[in-house]
DNA sequence: CTGAAAGCGCTAACAA
DNA sequence: TTGTTAGCGCTTTCAG
């Protein structure tokens, strides 16, 4: 068994307490004593055990990041960006991957809480109203990313996905695109993606366009979604555009495209969302819009850890900003 | 404060020694007093706190698991795979990027035993002598994953970079190609990747080909380092094929090659390494080397959790399968 | 400035 | 079958 702080306080020649304090630097320990701890310290190469200090205190330097899949495309750089800021701070983060699985999500929620983290990111695209109670009754600080809750209960930071896809269809109608597709999730109230439909429809009206249902496509967001839409709505017809809600969803189409002897863009303009990596390093590179997703992660730490420090915030629902990417995927 | 045992042994008119006992399901409780506890414990809705229980029985069913950087394409889906098996054993996982700097690792180390952690899951393409004699002072169970030490002292599960690389440079050779340009790390003794320029050697050896240093290129494996790397390559002369240390490398020197109006693979072949997932979702397609990420993860994981509970392992060094798959960046 | 002692919530002898 | 009790390693009053 590793040292203990009684060991420390043995070779020191002084008591636990002492000990204590030149660890946590409380109070002006002796400067005398304090060097002897010190020593004894070195001498044993003791290191405090957290676990027991947390016991104590009531506190774990460890928040729990709660995220659908970390091996999507989408997640590991705001994970990245949580976990730069936590380290600042000394937090470890806890990783839990629910798949969107209500019963997993319940389930981490449950360990988390018994672990004691001292706060929870919880990310999820579908936000059930059951797990938003439950995680207030759990009592432990928590702030969403990605999503917000309809009350806005929850702090939060997210980007403002109507705005974003409004923009992003405008766009392309500015380019000189009529006849604009959509590719992904529609009509689930809970599913924050749904958002950029909407955003979509309210630019073709304000532009004068009629939504033409046969070229919308409510899917997925995954390649194979897009490619499967990409070919559903080929058949409906020529296209100028096709707005998609993912990246992997515009890869998806794109390939789904090309293999129709389509050009992307020359033929056909296709936007993705999100930008994340494959989207600068696609064969078009992706004009896209812009999530940021490492500092949805790094704010949202930055956030969560005020809060748990009881610290004020400054804003409750943080919405970053977006931005439109041109790349080689629409015509410019 | 939420329920504790005492409140739930007061509850129920039983001693907390009792409720520990319906908690963890020992000996034969009576019947009766276990359902007056288990009502109890419903009644205050009680968790147990496993800190404390950490404290007490010394272990914490979490795993920290060390790796360069979640927010590269490679290691996402190993922490995937390292998961879902923690899942299943209840375990947790205590996520921390090191960006392969030797300072971030000795923390991180420091800060998981600290924390107490069961074990732990180190990942590195470069592992530093250091950092082992480090990790076994420490005194916690590890596996690595990707790469071995020299000495065989670390169970590990990696998969045979030497062969895979020669046999993708043979696969190479096959399809006709002769001069064949080699991307990636070389010469770094510590680093696991400057295998595959060993089996780039030898492949050639064995066929008969003499190694021309003009278009070995000794570079990082990031998407701009093949890029840079292919262009210098260029300025050698023609070229048959390339083969990359990773698959987005490979990329990078795809696009090079496109920028130079030189087609991939009509006029020359371009092979990655690892299967990553942009290798299926770029155009085009790349054939490469499939590293099993997942299943590294996996049994990973699941070989430390038998060493964290003292069972016997099949295997010390665990080396999987990899696989080459076709697809379109090389003539069939 | 320092020490004694209580206690965080739990497990596991040991007794009964 | 159940209860009592001693810690796990630390922090933190409260005295001195």
């Amino acid at each position: 068994m590793a040292a203990s702080i009684k060991d420390v306080a043995r070779e020191a020649g002084v008591s636990i307490a002492t000990v204590s304090r030149v660890l946590n630097n409380i109070n002006v320990v002796n400067e005398e004593t304090k060097k002897k701890v010190l020593e004894a310290i070195d001498k044993l190469q003791y290191r405090p055990n957290i676990v027991a200090r947390s016991l104590k205190t009531q506190k774990t330097s460890t928040v729990g990041m709660i995220i659908p899949d970390i091996s999507s495309q989408f997640y590991p750089e705001i994970v990245r960006g949580a976990e730069d800021v936590a380290n600042i701070y000394d937090y470890n983060i806890m990783l839990c991957n629910t798949d969107l699985d209500l019963e997993k999500e319940v389930n981490y929620l449950r360990v988390l809480r018994e672990k004691m983290v001292d706060g929870i990111l919880y990310m999820s695209s579908s936000l059930q109203p059951k797990i938003l109670e439950f995680i207030k009754e759990l009592g432990i600080p928590m702030v969403l990313i990605e999503n917000t809750d309809k009350e806005k209960n929850f702090p939060s930071v997210s980007i403002d996905n109507e705005g974003a896809a409004y923009d992003a269809v405008t766009y392309l109608i500015k380019n000189g695109n009529k006849r604009i597709a959509y590719i992904g999730k529609k009509d689930d109230d809970n599913n924050i993606t749904s958002m950029r439909y909407v955003g979509y429809k309210r630019a073709l009206e304000e532009n004068g366009i009629n939504l033409d249902a046969s070229i919308v496509y409510s899917s997925g967001l995954k390649v194979e979604d897009g490619y499967k839409g990409m070919l559903r709505v080929i058949e409906s017809g020529n296209l100028d555009a096709v707005f998609c809600g993912s990246d992997e969803c515009a890869i998806g189409a794109i390939n789904a495209l090309r293999e129709k002897g389509i050009k992307v863009p020359e033929d056909v303009d296709v936007m993705g969302f999100n930008d994340i990596y494959e989207a600068s390093v696609f064969y078009p590179k992706l004009t896209t819009v812009s999530q940021p997703m490492y500092d949805m992660g790094s704010v949202g730490m930055r956030m969560l850890i005020k809060i748990i420090n009881k610290q004020k915030i400054e804003e409750k629902n943080y919405v970053l900003p977006y931005q439109l990417v041109e790349r080689e995927s629409c015509k410019k």
